[in-house]
DNA sequence: GCCGTTTTCGGCCCGACTGTTTTCAGTCG
């Protein structure tokens, strides 16, 4: 069984527990074994389990290994179906409403005897909630609303998890006798940072029949026929295919289609009109209704005198005219990277040490990798005091001493304070080779006071990237409110990087500013906020981000080498 | 339930905000 599996059974544990009203050092104790098991770097825990390495892990003890051992054992935990069994699993969905805890739910459920999202809507709205012991009008709005965005965005995943479901479902599809080829389209080929369907397009003799066969596969929950030649398919686990069987002759035109987006077709579709072509269906036609052959999807664009475009750019955002101009930009590629600056390491949050995250730097081919843990006010992510960031420029410095083949850079995650400032005085902050601002408390401010925070923290000399600068988790929670044009326009004036922060849960800066921010003057920074070394591999998400957004290797100043960058971080600073 | 010992039991990140109260419980990061 792999870490994911693994780690997901022990954290509903630790949920279970919580709901139970048990000692919530108990359930911690579980949901520390769940971090501990996700940082392990293995597909398969059964080595690592024989070889006792697991066992030897902080935070395992003999109760946790033991129900490690049956999940990977038996793939079931017999204390995790008895939990079950003796909780209402909509609790566990109670407890994904934000602002909703432990205490209040159990409070809900003992007065109310609410168990599920649907009865918890209902005791909000019939006013049955509000007149609970210290809830009201204000808690019940709170908890609707929170309801609300729970049900937005349950029927989106994040990117990372949707390119991994889709894998088995294109090799299912793939390997039908019928079909002679497959491709992904829709927001997964665009690379959008949440994905609610994998659509996949098909390329078959007889695409009725391929789709009908499909559509009663195994796992299939239900399937519902659109139009001719597609099917939406449900799983059973939730997952949704979007279907599309043409043939072959149509493949490129219905793989344009199905990739999107919707805005992006509007605008191609207007730009052959006026061409005096038409778009319709899966077919280009010319001025007298003869179609015109389209292999492949660049002879589409060829075809309509335009430049190929990136699935990542057609979003509706200018590329029509751009490739019409002969305008788009080279977009960067994940080999332009030659270093990271945002990695945290075991001195804060981090799972590895200073030398593990270097020598897997070094192992994916990048020449520095900077180590930004937290500073000293983030308590919750172990943030360093002072006497701390001392002990480990000292580590860094014999690390750059000993030939590691890899340059290690001195840099810090700092928080900006509620008033602007930067987490450390100004003769520590003079020790770092270069500071990370980021906003991590307080989101709740109003649009003004967080933008004057911002705006204040972008003064410091010493800042030199702009960390996650709007906040948002994905599919958890929005970003602060900010006057982000405001921001843009003071970094780029000030020389500061703004940072992609590459974590799938953030992307941020959301690649919809990207163009205005380059337009400001902005360089950017791609970060992967890893917190162990294969946090690492979230680079690739990050870059997919940017090259949404328009931007080629020069906009990005981890694109450069060692020394460049060297030089560049001292730049900041001098000004 | 785990850890770390000043070895077998005490402590486990903690401060601010929110909505409720009129002093604080609950949630969040």
């Amino acid at each position: 069984m792999d870490p994911r599996s693994v780690g997901h059974a022990l954290s509903q544990i630790a949920d279970f527990l919580e709901l139970k009203g048990e000692n919530r050092f108990k359930s911690a104790a579980y949901r520390n074994a769940a971090r501990a098991i996700l940082a392990v770097q293995t597909d398969d825990l059964a080595p690592a389990l024989a070889s006792g390495e697991l066992a030897e892990l902080k935070g395992i003890g003999p109760a946790t290994l033991s129900t490690i051992r049956e999940l990977v054992e038996s793939g079931e935990s017999r204390y995790l179906e008895q939990l079950r069994s003796e909780i209402p699993e909509g609790l566990l969905e109670m407890l994904r409403v934000p602002g909703l805890g432990t205490a209040k739910i159990q409070k809900i459920h003992d007065a109310l005897g609410v168990a599920s999202l649907a009865e918890l809507e209902d005791a909000a709205r019939d006013g049955r909630l509000a007149k609970l012991p210290r809830f009201g009008p204000g808690t019940a709005a709170k908890i609707l609303k929170g309801i609300t965005y729970l049900r937005e965005n349950s029927a989106y995943m994040l990117y990372p998890r949707a390119l991994a479901e889709s894998e088995p479902v294109l090799a299912a599809v793939r390997a039908h006798p019928g079909v002679e080829s497959a491709m992904l389209g829709g927001s997964l080929r665009r690379r959008t940072e949440i994905v609610r369907d994998i659509d996949v397009v098909a390329a078959c003799e007889s695409p009725e029949r391929v789709a009908a066969e499909l559509a009663r596969a195994p796992g299939v929950r239900e399937a519902e026929a659109r139009g001719s030649d597609a099917v939406t398919i449900q799983f059973v686990d939730g997952t949704v295919l979007d279907l599309h069987c043409v043939p072959p002759e149509s493949f490129a035109v219905a793989l344009w289609r199905a990739t999107g987006s919707a805005s992006h077709e509007r605008e191609m579709i207007e730009h052959a009109s006026s061409r005096g072509l038409s778009l319709a269906g899966n077919e280009l036609r010319d001025a007298s209704g003869a179609r015109i052959p389209v292999p492949d999807e660049r002879t589409l664009f060829d075809a309509l005198d335009l430049a190929y475009v990136e699935p990542e750019l057609r979003e509706g955002r200018g590329e029509v005219a751009a490739a019409s101009a002969r305008a788009l930009p080279t977009l960067i590629e994940t080999s332009d990277i030659r270093g990271v600056l945002h990695c945290h390491s075991d001195y804060s949050d981090g799972k590895a040490t200073i030398a593990e995250m270097a020598e897997a730097a070094r192992a994916l081919g990048w020449s520095y990798i900077g180590i930004t843990d937290h500073s000293q006010s983030a308590f919750y992510a172990g943030g360093l005091k002072p006497d701390a960031v001392l002990a480990q420029h000292e580590e860094i410095d014999r690390l750059n001493s000993s030939n590691l083949g890899v340059l290690v850079l001195k840099g810090v995650e700092a928080d900006i304070l509620a008033d602007g400032q930067i987490d450390y005085d100004q003769e520590l902050l003079d020790r770092f080779d270069y500071v990370i601002a980021s906003v991590h408390s307080r989101f709740s401010m109003d649009r003004e006071t967080m933008t004057q925070r911002v705006l204040r923290a972008l003064d410091d000399p010493h800042v030199t990237i702009l960390g996650h600068p709007t906040g948002r988790l994905l599919l958890s929670r929005d970003a602060y409110a900010i006057d982000i044009e405001a921001v843009l326009e003071k970094a780029a004036d000030k020389g500061v990087a703004v940072e992609i922060n590459a974590d799938p849960h953030r992307l941020d800066l959301d690649w919809r500013h990207l163009q205005l921010a380059k337009s400001l003057g902005c360089s950017f920074e791609i970060g992967p906020d890893a917190h162990s070394t294969r946090g690492l591999s979230n680079m690739s998400f990050g870059v997919g981000i940017a090259r949404k957004g328009w931007l080629e290797a020069s906009d990005v100043i981890n694109t450069l080498s060692a020394t460049e960058i060297r030089q560049r971080l001292r730049r900041r600073r001098a000004s």
